[in-house]
Formats: structure tokens, C-alpha cells, sequence
DNA sequence: GCAAGAACTGAACTCTAGTTCAATTATTCT
DNA sequence: AGAATAATTGAACTAGAGTTCAGTTCTTGC
């Protein structure tokens, strides 16, 4: 016998491996999914395009644990904002904040996450993403539901998911092609304002404006 | 000299580009733009792949008449909704039902009208709709501030963006991958709280609740 | 240094889908 | 009917992107 798997090996191909999912993260960050080809990913993560193919299945696996690892990040810094004893309406304000600057911030990213088509193994993926964000809003839905800020007779999930649309579009659609373009007061501006566009469309009646 | 354009043979031509604009539709509202290759359409149509080239420039030229198209149909009846002597919150209310309900009945053209991306030609096609839509909401919105029905303070361009948005997020969006599989009652209970919930989010503080 | 095995390479292969065009068919007018 | 012209056809061409794999280079243990 000759060869064997050394940690200095292993370590450098699990090296190699980061290197090409930050590589791929970067590009979707900057031009979608659509932006990260194979040939392209190889060329800037300084791999032959065959070297993907060691450290990935097929494109779609490459693509999968992106969308996982973004999303996750995403859905925790949500996740945190909503972990307080505020007020849900408070809780719910801070949290869509946190969404929306992180979307205007990095908005072909968020619009990557969101809806750019990819193929079945990121939908699957995404499925997940929006579920952990559908049980996070709904729960602080529900708990200003009961608490009295929010209107107790709204469909959480319905709600939860319009408030993902009306960022989304508000945010990164076509509507703002120039989103990563805007001054920091105008983006602030419009992050005031469809964060309380959005609360204002659960709030209970009578309950108190901002 | 022998062969003269004749009526008979501009009709026939003209029905042929006619029905290649029908099926191209039909494809388009059942499976999106993705659904229809030129291969496909020449097919269904009735005609060679090749023919498909006499009556378009492109597969491009022919989607951005399909887009046009359907999306003219779209806004004129959105258009007709608010186009209403009624007080401004009445007219969104009826315009936004409108838009649900046909957006519910036909999912995957929604999706397609409004996000699935299929190229630069459709892209521009895309804005001058957005835009179209957001004048028209954008007009009555700013009536309903005017006659106090409507939060004075809100950024007209963003709310109606926002309410397409969470309009097809909620009603289209892979939360509802089988909304055209509700069965009325369901799908009448959607449209009724969406719209509700977008109506919420403009309204002014003072102002009736339904 | 050398043999065994793993890692790496990138040109070639495959697959898909839009586009073209030489050959065929159809239509019109004399 | 026949000539002139246009319409139609669909196989072949093209282009782009994912994937493969035989050959090369590198690492390891003796």
C-alpha cells in the first residue's frame, strides 16, 4: 500500500470544497443562480470544472447546500428578532426591519432566495425556507393575535406570506431595479415605510398607530 | 408575373399567426413561458417549426406578443374596476378582488405575467405593465388619500407594488402550489381575506373597517 | 526513489432548444 | 396547362451549458 488520506489532506479538500461554495455564493449574490455556471464557478474557486464534480454530485446538489446555508442565515437573523418579550407588534416590527434591510441590501440575493427558478432540488429547498418563515411570522402572528395587537380574525398563514410578497416586490421587484442603488436615507426611507405598510395590514383595529 | 397576394391568402395567413398566438397562450397559462418551445407550439399549431418563423421574428417577438396581449386584457379589466364613481376604497376593493379572482383562476399566467422570467423582450414588456398597474392603482390610491379614506401619509408607488405583491405571493406563490386546485368555497374565502388585508394596509387610521 | 492510489485536469461528449434554408408544395395569373 | 412567385416543411445546423473520463500530476508510505 502506498497512499493514504492524510488530515493535511483532508483538510485541503475540504478547503477546496468551502472555497467553491463561497465562490458560488458570491456569484448568486451577485447575478442569481443563473449567474453561477459550472464553468464559471470552476474558473473563479481556480479548479478545473471536473474538480466540482469531486467535491459535488451535480450542479444542483452545488446549488441545494448554497440555498441551505443562505437561507439558514437569513432565517435565523428573522428568527432572533422575534426571540423577545416585546410586544408581538414590536417583536413582528423589528423582525420585517431585519428582513427588509437585508433585502434591500443584497437584493439579487433575496430575489434568488425568493423566486429566481432554479430546478426541483432548490424548490425543494426553498419549500423549506419559506415554511421556517411562514411557522416564525405565524408565531408571533398568533401570539399578537391573542395578545391583542393584531387582528384575531386573520388567516396567520395567508397574512405571513403577503408580507413575504409585499417586501419581496416592494423591495426587489422590478419596480426598484436600482434598490442596491439608493442612497442610505432613501433606502431607510422605503424600509420605514413597507415595514409599516405591512404591520398596519395586520394590526387590530383598534389598536394603537405608530 | 403570375402569383399575387390575394384576400383569401391574407386571411389564411393571418388566421395561422392567429392560432400561433392562441396555442402559444394556452401553453403559457398551463405551464408558462417554459412550456412553450417552438418545437411545441408548431406542433399544437399545426404547422412546421419553420412556419412559426414566417409570422415571427423570434421565439422572443412572439412571447412578447403573447405577453402583451394578456397582459392588455389584465389591466383593462383592473382598469374597468376602478374606473367607478364609488368612494376609492370601494373601487381598490373591487379592482383587487378582480385581480385575485382571475389570478386564482388562471395561477400558473399570473406567475407568468408577473414574475417568471423568460427574457429582455418580455422584460420590457413586463415594466410597461407593472406600470400600467401601478398609474391605475397609484391614481385611486391617491383619490382615497385625498377623500380620507386612505392614509395620507403612505408612498403611493410602494403600496400598490407592495399589493401585487402580496397579492401573488399569497395567491400564486409556491405557499399555494395548488391553487388552482381549491375547491370555490376555499378559494372565494382567500380572495375575501387578502383582499381584506390589503385594503387594511392602505387605509386610514380613522377610517370604517368592513 | 518508487510504486500505489487519489486528486486534478480540460477537451470532448451529450442534451436541449432556437434558428436556418434548400427542397417541396401551393397559389395565382395568363 | 404552365410559368412565376410565395408559403410550407423539417432535417440539419448552431449555441450554450452540464457532465464525463482517460490521461496527468500529486501525495503517501516504504
Amino acid at each position: 500500500m502506498a497512499y493514504r488520506e492524510t488530515p493535511r489532506m483532508r483538510a485541503r479538500k475540504e478547503a477546496t470544497r468551502q472555497r467553491i461554495l463561497d465562490i458560488t455564493q458570491q456569484l448568486v449574490a451577485s447575478g442569481g443562480f443563473g449567474a453561477a455556471s459550472v464553468a464559471r464557478v470552476a474558473e473563479e474557486s481556480g479548479v478545473a470544472i471536473g474538480s466540482v464534480y469531486r467535491h459535488f454530485d451535480s450542479k444542483s446538489d452545488l446549488f441545494a447546500e448554497v440555498f441551505r446555508h443562505a437561507t439558514e442565515v437569513e432565517v435565523n437573523r428573522v428568527g432572533e428578532a422575534l426571540n423577545t418579550s416585546a410586544p408581538a407588534d414590536k417583536a413582528l416590527a423589528e423582525a420585517l426591519e431585519v428582513f427588509a434591510r437585508r433585502a434591500i441590501r443584497s437584493p439579487t440575493m433575496a430575489w434568488a432566495l425568493i423566486a429566481e427558478p432554479v430546478g426541483p432540488l432548490v424548490d425543494e429547498e426553498r419549500l423549506r425556507y419559506r415554511q421556517a418563515y411562514a411557522e416564525l411570522f405565524e408565531q408571533t402572528l398568533i401570539r399578537g393575535m391573542r395578545e391583542g395587537c393584531f387582528r384575531p380574525d386573520q388567516n396567520s398563514k395567508l397574512s405571513s406570506a403577503a408580507t413575504v410578497g409585499a417586501i419581496a416586490e416592494a423591495l426587489v421587484g422590478p419596480l426598484s431595479p436600482a434598490a442596491d442603488g439608493l442612497d442610505r436615507d432613501s433606502a431607510e426611507q422605503l424600509i420605514h415605510d413597507v415595514v409599516r405598510l405591512c404591520l398596519q395590514a395586520v394590526r387590530a383595529p383598534g389598536g394603537q398607530q405608530q
